[in-house]
DNA sequence: CATATTACCGACCGAACGTTCAGTAATCAT
DNA sequence: ATGATTACTGAACGTTCGGTCGGTAATATG
Protein backbone atom coordinates (compact mmCIF):
# COMPACT_ATOMS: atom_id res chain seq x y z
CA UNK A 1 0.00 0.00 0.00
CA UNK A 2 1.60 3.06 -0.82
CA UNK A 3 1.06 6.76 0.04
CA UNK A 4 -2.26 6.95 -1.62
CA UNK A 5 -4.21 6.12 -5.15
CA UNK A 6 -3.66 10.05 -5.73
CA UNK A 7 -4.71 10.41 -9.67
CA UNK A 8 -2.47 13.67 -9.38
CA UNK A 9 0.63 11.69 -8.94
CA UNK A 10 2.33 11.47 -11.95
CA UNK A 11 5.99 10.97 -11.41
CA UNK A 12 5.62 8.11 -8.30
CA UNK A 13 5.77 5.40 -10.79
CA UNK A 14 6.47 2.94 -9.14
CA UNK A 15 10.52 2.47 -8.07
CA UNK A 16 12.57 5.55 -8.02
CA UNK A 17 12.71 8.73 -6.07
CA UNK A 18 9.41 10.26 -5.52
CA UNK A 19 8.95 13.95 -7.54
CA UNK A 20 8.04 17.01 -5.58
CA UNK A 21 5.22 17.74 -8.16
CA UNK A 22 2.91 16.21 -10.21
CA UNK A 23 2.75 17.25 -13.67
CA UNK A 24 -0.18 18.74 -13.24
CA UNK A 25 0.96 20.69 -10.33
CA UNK A 26 4.00 21.76 -11.98
CA UNK A 27 1.70 23.27 -15.09
CA UNK A 28 -0.70 25.15 -12.48
CA UNK A 29 2.79 26.71 -11.27
CA UNK A 30 4.20 27.63 -14.37
CA UNK A 31 0.80 28.92 -15.99
CA UNK A 32 0.69 31.35 -12.86
CA UNK A 33 3.93 32.96 -13.57
CA UNK A 34 3.52 33.30 -17.33
CA UNK A 35 0.26 35.22 -16.93
CA UNK A 36 2.28 37.15 -13.99
CA UNK A 37 5.08 38.11 -16.01
CA UNK A 38 3.81 37.14 -19.48
CA UNK A 39 5.14 33.99 -21.27
CA UNK A 40 8.05 36.05 -23.24
CA UNK A 41 9.02 37.77 -20.30
CA UNK A 42 9.32 34.49 -18.44
CA UNK A 43 12.84 32.43 -18.27
CA UNK A 44 12.89 29.25 -17.43
CA UNK A 45 15.18 30.04 -14.47
CA UNK A 46 11.69 32.07 -13.29
CA UNK A 47 10.05 28.60 -13.30
CA UNK A 48 12.37 26.63 -12.05
CA UNK A 49 12.71 28.88 -8.87
CA UNK A 50 9.20 29.43 -8.57
CA UNK A 51 8.97 25.15 -7.98
CA UNK A 52 12.07 25.57 -5.82
CA UNK A 53 13.78 23.06 -8.41
CA UNK A 54 17.16 23.87 -10.26
CA UNK A 55 16.77 24.84 -14.21
CA UNK A 56 18.61 21.69 -15.03
CA UNK A 57 16.31 19.63 -12.27
CA UNK A 58 13.27 21.36 -14.35
CA UNK A 59 14.34 20.58 -17.25
CA UNK A 60 14.14 16.52 -15.94
CA UNK A 61 10.42 17.01 -15.98
CA UNK A 62 9.01 19.07 -19.03
CA UNK A 63 11.17 19.15 -22.14
CA UNK A 64 11.06 23.05 -22.58
CA UNK A 65 9.13 26.49 -22.87
CA UNK A 66 7.34 25.87 -25.59
CA UNK A 67 5.79 22.24 -24.67
CA UNK A 68 4.50 24.29 -21.16
CA UNK A 69 2.58 27.03 -22.92
CA UNK A 70 1.56 23.95 -25.21
CA UNK A 71 -0.02 21.88 -22.55
CA UNK A 72 -1.65 25.33 -21.02
CA UNK A 73 -3.35 26.38 -24.04
CA UNK A 74 -4.64 23.03 -24.62
CA UNK A 75 -6.54 22.56 -21.49
CA UNK A 76 -7.74 26.04 -22.37
CA UNK A 77 -9.14 24.98 -25.69
CA UNK A 78 -10.39 21.51 -24.69
CA UNK A 79 -12.98 24.06 -21.73
CA UNK A 80 -13.68 26.34 -24.64
CA UNK A 81 -14.55 23.52 -27.04
CA UNK A 82 -16.68 21.78 -24.68
CA UNK A 83 -18.74 24.92 -24.73
CA UNK A 84 -20.51 23.56 -27.46
CA UNK A 85 -21.45 19.78 -26.33
CA UNK A 86 -23.90 21.05 -24.28
CA UNK A 87 -25.33 24.01 -26.74
CA UNK A 88 -26.08 21.45 -29.62
CA UNK A 89 -29.86 20.49 -28.87
CA UNK A 90 -30.86 21.21 -32.12
CA UNK A 91 -34.41 21.72 -30.50
CA UNK A 92 -33.98 24.81 -28.85
CA UNK A 93 -34.66 28.53 -29.82
CA UNK A 94 -31.38 29.72 -31.42
CA UNK A 95 -31.12 33.09 -29.03
CA UNK A 96 -31.80 30.46 -26.09
CA UNK A 97 -28.77 28.18 -27.66
CA UNK A 98 -26.54 31.46 -28.08
CA UNK A 99 -27.74 32.83 -24.51
CA UNK A 100 -26.23 29.49 -23.50
CA UNK A 101 -23.31 29.69 -25.32
CA UNK A 102 -22.42 33.07 -23.80
CA UNK A 103 -22.93 31.75 -20.47
CA UNK A 104 -20.97 28.00 -20.84
CA UNK A 105 -17.97 30.36 -22.31
CA UNK A 106 -17.65 32.61 -19.17
CA UNK A 107 -18.01 29.59 -16.64
CA UNK A 108 -15.36 27.72 -18.23
CA UNK A 109 -13.70 30.65 -18.52
CA UNK A 110 -13.49 31.16 -14.68
CA UNK A 111 -13.48 27.45 -14.07
CA UNK A 112 -9.98 27.61 -16.28
CA UNK A 113 -8.85 30.71 -15.89
CA UNK A 114 -5.61 30.66 -15.22
CA UNK A 115 -5.17 28.33 -18.48
CA UNK A 116 -7.73 30.54 -20.51
CA UNK A 117 -6.25 33.95 -19.53
CA UNK A 118 -3.07 32.24 -21.03
CA UNK A 119 -4.90 31.43 -24.53
CA UNK A 120 -6.28 34.47 -24.70
CA UNK A 121 -2.33 36.35 -24.35
CA UNK A 122 -0.87 34.16 -27.39
CA UNK A 123 0.95 36.28 -29.99
CA UNK A 124 1.59 33.61 -33.05
CA UNK A 125 5.67 33.68 -32.78
CA UNK A 126 5.78 30.28 -32.72
CA UNK A 127 4.20 27.14 -34.24
CA UNK A 128 2.49 26.26 -30.89
CA UNK A 129 1.15 29.70 -31.32
CA UNK A 130 -0.32 29.78 -34.39
CA UNK A 131 -2.01 26.53 -33.93
CA UNK A 132 -3.74 27.66 -30.55
CA UNK A 133 -4.91 30.35 -32.31
CA UNK A 134 -5.91 28.75 -35.48
CA UNK A 135 -8.16 26.57 -33.12
CA UNK A 136 -8.90 29.49 -31.48
CA UNK A 137 -10.03 30.84 -34.04
CA UNK A 138 -12.50 27.82 -35.38
CA UNK A 139 -14.24 28.34 -31.45
CA UNK A 140 -14.98 31.88 -32.16
CA UNK A 141 -16.51 30.87 -35.88
CA UNK A 142 -18.93 28.49 -34.12
CA UNK A 143 -20.05 31.45 -31.98
CA UNK A 144 -20.32 33.99 -34.57
CA UNK A 145 -22.47 31.21 -36.20
CA UNK A 146 -24.73 30.92 -33.33
CA UNK A 147 -25.35 34.60 -33.26
CA UNK A 148 -26.17 34.45 -37.20
CA UNK A 149 -28.45 32.00 -36.55
CA UNK A 150 -30.47 33.93 -33.92
CA UNK A 151 -30.02 37.04 -36.05
CA UNK A 152 -31.58 35.18 -39.06
CA UNK A 153 -34.50 33.84 -36.63
CA UNK A 154 -34.93 37.61 -35.94
CA UNK A 155 -34.45 36.67 -32.34
CA UNK A 156 -31.99 38.94 -31.63
CA UNK A 157 -31.54 42.88 -32.98
CA UNK A 158 -31.09 43.07 -36.87
CA UNK A 159 -29.41 46.30 -36.78
CA UNK A 160 -26.40 45.63 -36.08
CA UNK A 161 -24.15 42.61 -37.85
CA UNK A 162 -24.58 39.82 -36.39
CA UNK A 163 -20.42 39.10 -36.37
CA UNK A 164 -20.04 42.38 -34.68
CA UNK A 165 -22.29 41.11 -31.61
CA UNK A 166 -19.95 38.04 -30.99
CA UNK A 167 -17.11 39.96 -31.16
CA UNK A 168 -18.31 42.11 -28.29
CA UNK A 169 -20.41 40.30 -26.36
CA UNK A 170 -17.45 37.60 -26.45
CA UNK A 171 -15.10 40.20 -26.04
CA UNK A 172 -16.83 41.00 -22.96
CA UNK A 173 -17.09 37.51 -21.60
CA UNK A 174 -13.12 37.42 -22.35
CA UNK A 175 -12.36 40.86 -20.70
CA UNK A 176 -13.14 38.82 -17.57
CA UNK A 177 -9.96 37.07 -17.48
CA UNK A 178 -7.91 40.42 -17.34
CA UNK A 179 -9.65 41.31 -13.61
CA UNK A 180 -11.13 38.08 -11.92
CA UNK A 181 -9.20 36.91 -9.20
CA UNK A 182 -11.25 33.49 -7.42
CA UNK A 183 -11.36 34.51 -3.47
CA UNK A 184 -12.45 37.94 -4.13
CA UNK A 185 -15.37 39.15 -3.26
CA UNK A 186 -17.43 38.63 -6.48
CA UNK A 187 -18.39 34.97 -6.77
CA UNK A 188 -17.88 33.42 -10.15
CA UNK A 189 -21.66 32.86 -10.09
CA UNK A 190 -22.04 36.59 -9.61
CA UNK A 191 -19.97 37.25 -12.90
CA UNK A 192 -21.69 34.85 -15.08
CA UNK A 193 -25.16 36.03 -14.17
CA UNK A 194 -24.09 39.61 -14.92
CA UNK A 195 -22.17 38.85 -18.18
CA UNK A 196 -25.26 37.25 -19.14
CA UNK A 197 -27.55 39.43 -18.51
CA UNK A 198 -25.71 43.09 -19.44
CA UNK A 199 -25.67 40.61 -22.77
CA UNK A 200 -29.06 39.83 -23.00
CA UNK A 201 -30.88 43.37 -22.09
CA UNK A 202 -27.92 45.94 -21.64
CA UNK A 203 -27.07 48.77 -18.73
CA UNK A 204 -30.44 50.18 -18.99
CA UNK A 205 -32.59 50.25 -15.89
CA UNK A 206 -34.89 46.65 -15.56
CA UNK A 207 -38.19 46.40 -16.81
CA UNK A 208 -41.04 45.53 -15.11
CA UNK B 1 24.44 75.46 -25.11
CA UNK B 2 21.53 73.93 -26.07
CA UNK B 3 18.72 75.85 -27.29
CA UNK B 4 16.31 75.36 -24.46
CA UNK B 5 13.09 73.47 -23.88
CA UNK B 6 13.47 70.80 -27.30
CA UNK B 7 10.59 68.44 -25.68
CA UNK B 8 9.99 66.75 -29.27
CA UNK B 9 12.95 67.57 -31.04
CA UNK B 10 12.59 65.59 -34.53
CA UNK B 11 15.74 65.44 -37.08
CA UNK B 12 15.95 67.80 -39.82
CA UNK B 13 17.17 70.31 -37.04
CA UNK B 14 18.98 73.01 -38.71
CA UNK B 15 22.68 72.02 -39.97
CA UNK B 16 23.62 68.35 -40.28
CA UNK B 17 22.40 64.97 -42.35
CA UNK B 18 18.48 64.77 -43.01
CA UNK B 19 16.91 62.29 -41.35
CA UNK B 20 14.75 59.18 -42.50
CA UNK B 21 12.33 59.23 -39.96
CA UNK B 22 10.64 61.69 -38.03
CA UNK B 23 10.40 60.44 -34.45
CA UNK B 24 6.33 59.97 -34.48
CA UNK B 25 6.70 58.13 -37.68
CA UNK B 26 9.46 55.95 -35.97
CA UNK B 27 7.09 55.46 -33.08
CA UNK B 28 4.14 54.16 -34.93
CA UNK B 29 6.71 51.98 -36.79
CA UNK B 30 8.03 50.56 -33.95
CA UNK B 31 4.79 50.24 -32.27
CA UNK B 32 3.02 48.15 -35.45
CA UNK B 33 6.21 45.86 -34.64
CA UNK B 34 5.26 45.96 -31.05
CA UNK B 35 1.45 44.51 -31.46
CA UNK B 36 2.54 42.22 -34.09
CA UNK B 37 5.04 39.94 -32.24
CA UNK B 38 4.48 41.80 -29.04
CA UNK B 39 6.72 44.08 -26.88
CA UNK B 40 8.24 41.56 -25.04
CA UNK B 41 9.44 39.15 -28.37
CA UNK B 42 10.34 42.01 -30.24
CA UNK B 43 14.20 42.79 -30.14
CA UNK B 44 15.95 46.35 -30.93
CA UNK B 45 17.14 44.50 -34.33
CA UNK B 46 13.98 43.75 -35.25
CA UNK B 47 12.65 46.75 -34.69
CA UNK B 48 16.15 48.33 -36.56
CA UNK B 49 15.30 46.06 -40.02
CA UNK B 50 11.76 47.06 -39.82
CA UNK B 51 12.57 50.58 -40.37
CA UNK B 52 15.42 49.69 -42.57
CA UNK B 53 18.26 50.78 -40.53
CA UNK B 54 20.94 49.33 -38.41
CA UNK B 55 20.95 48.52 -34.60
CA UNK B 56 23.28 51.06 -34.10
CA UNK B 57 21.43 53.73 -36.26
CA UNK B 58 18.39 52.86 -34.79
CA UNK B 59 20.35 54.05 -31.24
CA UNK B 60 21.05 57.06 -32.73
CA UNK B 61 17.34 58.25 -32.95
CA UNK B 62 15.82 56.75 -29.44
CA UNK B 63 17.25 55.61 -25.74
CA UNK B 64 16.33 52.26 -25.71
CA UNK B 65 13.25 49.87 -26.13
CA UNK B 66 11.85 51.22 -22.91
CA UNK B 67 11.41 54.25 -24.11
CA UNK B 68 9.77 53.12 -27.11
CA UNK B 69 7.29 51.34 -25.06
CA UNK B 70 7.13 54.53 -22.92
CA UNK B 71 6.34 57.16 -25.82
CA UNK B 72 3.51 54.90 -26.89
CA UNK B 73 1.92 54.08 -23.84
CA UNK B 74 1.94 57.98 -22.89
CA UNK B 75 -0.13 58.60 -26.47
CA UNK B 76 -2.71 56.01 -25.62
CA UNK B 77 -3.17 57.44 -21.64
CA UNK B 78 -2.92 60.73 -23.11
CA UNK B 79 -6.05 59.77 -25.23
CA UNK B 80 -8.21 57.85 -23.11
CA UNK B 81 -7.86 60.60 -20.23
CA UNK B 82 -8.53 62.79 -22.20
CA UNK B 83 -12.74 61.26 -22.81
CA UNK B 84 -13.21 62.82 -19.31
CA UNK B 85 -12.49 66.34 -20.71
CA UNK B 86 -15.88 66.24 -22.78
CA UNK B 87 -17.96 63.73 -20.17
CA UNK B 88 -17.33 66.52 -17.03
CA UNK B 89 -20.70 68.44 -17.93
CA UNK B 90 -22.27 68.23 -15.13
CA UNK B 91 -25.69 69.08 -15.55
CA UNK B 92 -26.37 65.63 -17.72
CA UNK B 93 -28.00 63.08 -16.18
CA UNK B 94 -25.49 60.36 -15.00
CA UNK B 95 -26.51 57.56 -17.64
CA UNK B 96 -25.87 59.77 -20.06
CA UNK B 97 -22.83 60.52 -18.97
CA UNK B 98 -21.70 57.28 -18.54
CA UNK B 99 -22.57 56.33 -22.40
CA UNK B 100 -21.20 59.47 -23.44
CA UNK B 101 -17.86 58.07 -21.84
CA UNK B 102 -18.18 55.00 -23.38
CA UNK B 103 -18.42 56.46 -26.38
CA UNK B 104 -15.85 58.45 -26.28
CA UNK B 105 -13.17 55.72 -24.95
CA UNK B 106 -14.26 53.65 -28.12
CA UNK B 107 -13.43 56.34 -30.22
CA UNK B 108 -10.29 57.38 -28.26
CA UNK B 109 -9.52 53.52 -28.46
CA UNK B 110 -9.62 53.56 -32.81
CA UNK B 111 -8.31 56.66 -32.81
CA UNK B 112 -5.09 55.71 -31.42
CA UNK B 113 -6.18 51.75 -32.29
CA UNK B 114 -2.01 50.97 -32.37
CA UNK B 115 -0.76 52.61 -29.07
CA UNK B 116 -4.01 51.77 -27.37
CA UNK B 117 -3.61 47.85 -28.23
CA UNK B 118 0.45 48.00 -26.55
CA UNK B 119 -0.93 49.58 -23.86
CA UNK B 120 -3.53 47.21 -22.74
CA UNK B 121 -1.55 44.40 -23.18
CA UNK B 122 1.19 45.92 -21.08
CA UNK B 123 1.61 43.51 -17.87
CA UNK B 124 4.07 45.76 -15.18
CA UNK B 125 7.59 44.03 -15.69
CA UNK B 126 9.64 47.43 -15.53
CA UNK B 127 9.29 50.74 -14.24
CA UNK B 128 7.59 52.14 -17.36
CA UNK B 129 5.07 49.27 -17.40
CA UNK B 130 3.81 49.62 -13.94
CA UNK B 131 3.51 53.57 -14.12
CA UNK B 132 1.53 52.81 -17.20
CA UNK B 133 -0.79 50.28 -15.31
CA UNK B 134 -1.15 52.74 -12.37
CA UNK B 135 -2.25 55.61 -14.91
CA UNK B 136 -4.50 52.79 -16.37
CA UNK B 137 -6.30 51.89 -13.27
CA UNK B 138 -6.57 55.80 -12.52
CA UNK B 139 -8.83 56.08 -15.84
CA UNK B 140 -10.79 52.96 -15.20
CA UNK B 141 -11.52 54.11 -11.59
CA UNK B 142 -12.91 57.48 -13.20
CA UNK B 143 -15.06 55.20 -15.00
CA UNK B 144 -15.97 52.99 -12.50
CA UNK B 145 -17.52 56.24 -10.75
CA UNK B 146 -19.57 57.21 -13.41
CA UNK B 147 -21.05 54.04 -13.60
CA UNK B 148 -21.67 54.39 -9.86
CA UNK B 149 -23.13 57.46 -10.15
CA UNK B 150 -25.74 56.46 -12.48
CA UNK B 151 -26.61 53.45 -10.35
CA UNK B 152 -27.08 55.40 -7.54
CA UNK B 153 -29.59 57.36 -9.42
CA UNK B 154 -31.49 54.29 -10.72
CA UNK B 155 -30.66 55.10 -14.01
CA UNK B 156 -29.56 51.96 -14.82
CA UNK B 157 -29.54 48.47 -13.40
CA UNK B 158 -29.37 47.89 -9.78
CA UNK B 159 -29.26 44.23 -9.74
CA UNK B 160 -25.88 44.26 -10.59
CA UNK B 161 -22.87 45.83 -9.04
CA UNK B 162 -21.83 49.03 -10.70
CA UNK B 163 -18.58 47.89 -10.33
CA UNK B 164 -18.92 44.99 -12.38
CA UNK B 165 -20.98 46.63 -14.87
CA UNK B 166 -18.06 48.96 -15.57
CA UNK B 167 -15.47 46.17 -16.00
CA UNK B 168 -17.65 44.25 -18.33
CA UNK B 169 -19.20 47.20 -20.04
CA UNK B 170 -15.09 48.61 -20.74
CA UNK B 171 -14.22 45.42 -21.03
CA UNK B 172 -16.36 45.23 -24.23
CA UNK B 173 -14.93 48.29 -25.30
CA UNK B 174 -11.45 47.27 -25.03
CA UNK B 175 -11.78 43.88 -26.54
CA UNK B 176 -12.12 45.97 -29.90
CA UNK B 177 -8.35 46.40 -29.89
CA UNK B 178 -8.02 42.42 -30.53
CA UNK B 179 -9.64 42.36 -33.81
CA UNK B 180 -10.52 45.93 -35.43
CA UNK B 181 -8.33 46.55 -38.58
CA UNK B 182 -8.52 50.06 -39.72
CA UNK B 183 -9.59 49.71 -43.32
CA UNK B 184 -11.83 46.67 -42.95
CA UNK B 185 -15.77 46.35 -44.00
CA UNK B 186 -16.78 47.39 -40.82
CA UNK B 187 -16.23 51.35 -40.34
CA UNK B 188 -15.15 52.58 -36.94
CA UNK B 189 -18.15 54.50 -36.67
CA UNK B 190 -20.06 51.64 -37.27
CA UNK B 191 -18.00 49.47 -34.45
CA UNK B 192 -18.94 52.58 -31.74
CA UNK B 193 -22.65 52.73 -33.21
CA UNK B 194 -22.70 48.81 -32.45
CA UNK B 195 -20.99 48.86 -29.03
CA UNK B 196 -22.80 51.83 -27.37
CA UNK B 197 -26.08 50.25 -28.36
CA UNK B 198 -24.79 46.55 -26.84
CA UNK B 199 -24.18 48.20 -23.92
CA UNK B 200 -27.22 50.52 -23.41
CA UNK B 201 -29.74 47.84 -24.53
CA UNK B 202 -28.20 44.35 -25.10
CA UNK B 203 -28.94 41.76 -27.83
CA UNK B 204 -32.52 41.37 -27.14
CA UNK B 205 -34.72 42.51 -30.38
CA UNK B 206 -35.50 46.18 -30.89
CA UNK B 207 -38.32 47.42 -28.50
CA UNK B 208 -41.25 49.44 -30.38
C1' DC C 1 36.13 76.30 -49.06
C1' DA C 2 36.12 74.97 -44.00
C1' DT C 3 33.65 73.53 -40.19
C1' DA C 4 30.11 72.11 -37.28
C1' DT C 5 26.47 69.02 -37.00
C1' DT C 6 23.84 65.17 -37.80
C1' DA C 7 23.02 60.32 -39.76
C1' DC C 8 24.61 56.15 -40.05
C1' DC C 9 27.68 51.83 -40.02
C1' DG C 10 30.34 47.50 -38.45
C1' DA C 11 32.30 45.48 -34.85
C1' DC C 12 31.96 44.46 -30.42
C1' DC C 13 30.64 43.77 -25.08
C1' DG C 14 28.79 41.52 -20.99
C1' DA C 15 24.74 39.42 -19.58
C1' DA C 16 20.96 36.50 -19.99
C1' DC C 17 18.69 33.26 -22.64
C1' DG C 18 17.00 28.10 -23.49
C1' DT C 19 19.06 23.84 -23.33
C1' DT C 20 22.32 19.89 -22.53
C1' DC C 21 25.02 16.60 -20.01
C1' DA C 22 27.87 13.75 -17.03
C1' DG C 23 27.49 12.62 -12.67
C1' DT C 24 25.36 11.93 -7.87
C1' DA C 25 21.74 11.03 -4.44
C1' DA C 26 17.57 8.93 -3.12
C1' DT C 27 14.15 5.33 -3.37
C1' DC C 28 11.79 0.95 -4.61
C1' DA C 29 11.59 -4.07 -6.09
C1' DT C 30 13.84 -8.16 -5.50
C1' DA D 1 22.51 -6.04 -0.27
C1' DT D 2 22.03 -5.27 -5.10
C1' DG D 3 20.46 -3.28 -9.10
C1' DA D 4 17.25 -0.75 -11.57
C1' DT D 5 14.94 3.48 -11.74
C1' DT D 6 13.96 8.08 -10.89
C1' DA D 7 15.15 12.90 -8.96
C1' DC D 8 18.17 16.09 -8.95
C1' DT D 9 22.91 18.89 -9.27
C1' DG D 10 26.53 22.02 -11.18
C1' DA D 11 28.83 23.43 -14.84
C1' DA D 12 28.86 24.47 -19.04
C1' DC D 13 27.14 25.06 -24.36
C1' DG D 14 25.98 28.16 -28.26
C1' DT D 15 23.00 31.95 -29.26
C1' DT D 16 20.72 36.11 -28.83
C1' DC D 17 19.78 39.94 -26.16
C1' DG D 18 20.01 45.25 -25.23
C1' DG D 19 23.35 48.45 -25.67
C1' DT D 20 28.09 50.91 -26.72
C1' DC D 21 31.88 52.85 -29.38
C1' DG D 22 35.06 54.68 -32.83
C1' DG D 23 34.82 56.02 -37.15
C1' DT D 24 32.80 57.65 -41.70
C1' DA D 25 29.56 59.83 -44.95
C1' DA D 26 26.37 63.42 -45.86
C1' DT D 27 24.53 67.94 -45.36
C1' DA D 28 23.71 72.95 -43.87
C1' DT D 29 25.89 77.09 -42.56
C1' DG D 30 29.26 80.71 -42.99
Amino acid sequence: MSTGPAPLEVSARGRGRPARYSRDDLLALVVAVFNERGYEATSMEDLARASGLTKSAFYHHVSGKEELLGLAVERALGALSAVFDGVATPGERPVDRLQDAIRRTAEALLAELPYVTLLLRVRGNTEVERSALARRRAVDARLAALASEASQAGEIRGDIDPRLVSRLLFGMVNSIAQWYRPGARTSADEVVLAVVTLAMEGLGAQRS
